[in-house]
Formats: C-alpha cells, structure tokens, sequence
DNA sequence: CAGGATCCGGAATGATACTG
DNA sequence: CAGTATCATTCCGGATCCTG
C-alpha cells in the first residue's frame, strides 16, 4: 500500500481546467471539519477504549471499569451516558436481585470499525518504532 | 466492505486445536493497549487537526493558528513542540528579518495516513447521519 | 452491583501584555 | 512575525461517601 504522501490527503481540488483552485479561509478544509467533527464524538481519552472493552464482550460496568485502566467511576459513567447519547451503545437494566445492566453496542458502532483498525495497526507500528529509537540511543550513549 | 462487525477485531485468540484461549485480566487486550498507545500520542483535541492543516500546505505559525479554529497561540506554540518531539515535524528558522519559521511534516506523518483517511470518512458519514436525525426529530414534533 | 452527590486540588486553557 | 510570561479561570478528574 502506498503510504508515501498526503497527497491525497490535501485539499486542493482541480476543476476542469486542470488548474488549482485558490482557497480562501474557510473553504476547502473538508477534511479538516471532518476529522474535527469525528474527533468530537470519538476523541477523549476514554470513549474509543471503552467501545474496545464493550466488543471485547465486557458489558458490566464494574467489568469495564477493571478492563478500561486507568478510569474512575464517575468518568466511565459520564463517557456511558454520552455514548449512548451519541448512538453507540444501548443501556438495558434487568430488574433482578442484584439489578443486572448491560452495556450493548450498537449497530452503529460497527462503522467504527475502520478508524479502530486503522488506530490499532498505527498504534502497534508506533511503539515498535519507539523501541527501535530508544535502543538506539541507548547505543549511542555507550 | 464488510462493516458487519467488530468479529475480527475482537481478541479471542485461537490456539492450535481452534479451542478459544481465555483471556486473564491483562491478557489479550492488544487491541486496547494499542489503540491507546495512537491515542496518547495523537489524540487530544488538536494533534491531527494541526497535521492536517501542515499537510494541506500551511506551514507557518500564524498561518496555523488561523486554519486550526479556535486554538490559542500558547497550545499552539505546546502542541509543535510535542509533535516535533514526536518525530511528526521538523522546525525550521530562517534568519531574515522579519524572521521566517516553518514547520514542515516528516514523512513519519505520512504513517498517518489511513488513520486521518479513516477519520475523515467517519466524521463525514456521522455528520450526514446526524443531519438525518435531526430531520427525523423534527418530522415527528410536527 | 451500579452508580449518584459532593468536595477538592491540580492541570489545562483563555486573555492580555510583552519581547526579539 | 513568532512566540513567551503572567495571571485568572475553569474544569477535569480523583477520592470519598452514600443509595437502591
């Protein structure tokens, strides 16, 4: 896969010509407002890692809670109600002794699927790269 | 595509008689770990937003500040130092008068790409999807 | 078990003014 | 132009206690 550039990735666009088209101040950031609008919804340090947890089968809150390290109970329960809020997962409440609630994605954070990927695999290619470097400083020190 | 759903980014893992592997408390979530290895590096609110804005051409200060609404010039300023720390991007001072600084992308940003490319889809699909809904809730309060 | 309510400290951020 | 310094504010998040 060709990772070589942003090329694709920039914004000016061609009209028929061939030629640039000039962009003024607020045009042509469609990939700005788009990431923005996604990063809105899904960014935080939380909200991504706990639709991980909830498709890794954790439903329970106090499941999350100990699979989501690191979060406090009053964030996870803030982070639930905003994504259920936005859609991604549904809250069910079984009346029984004790009250059993289940946290469920879904099918709309299905289409999350992509950006998880692509974060997992850049993630995973980061902390190698990480490695790589510190090593090498390390020999450099010696 | 398949967007069906999230099954091959679960972390059960198969052994080699194809039994599922259980997973303990810190096992198996590579997927999780990974995920927030990308977000500590570029998640926030600005990280990519700023890359975006680098690759789309502008590359200096004030330039930035003016793309990337509604950002400060102190975290601005914060914000270069981490991603050059990062390796994302290189600073450059041109000694003229007035003095001329320019950031430029490394092409480690360039790994980068499917992740804002993934971004980008979403934030765009969600937004539409937003839109309906609200059209949606309209239609019935009438 | 699944949270809500409250208190509280520190870190992030905004605004403004200033520098080379 | 490209930031830094300082102050005020806000707000996030942890700790703790409490409820159904």
């Amino acid at each position: 896969m060709d990772q070589a550039s942003f090329e694709d990735f920039k914004c000016e666009t061609e009209d028929q010509t061939g030629g640039k088209i000039k962009m003024g101040s607020s045009e042509c950031s469609a990939a700005l407002t788009a990431v923005g609008d996604a990063l809105y919804v899904i960014g935080g340090k939380w909200k991504l890692r706990i639709i991980i947890a909830l498709s890794e089968g954790f439903t329970r809150f106090n499941e999350l809670q100990r699979r989501v390290e690191g979060i406090s109970a009053r964030v996870l329960s803030n982070e639930l109600k905003d994504l259920e809020l936005n859609g991604f997962l549904v809250r069910t409440v079984q009346v029984a002794s004790p009250v059993i609630v289940e946290y469920k994605l879904t099918d709309y954070s299905d289409t999350l699927k992509n950006v998880l990927i692509a974060l997992r695999e850049w993630g995973t290619m980061h902390k190698a790269n990480i490695k790589k470097r510190m090593k090498e400083a390390a020999q450099a020190a010696s």
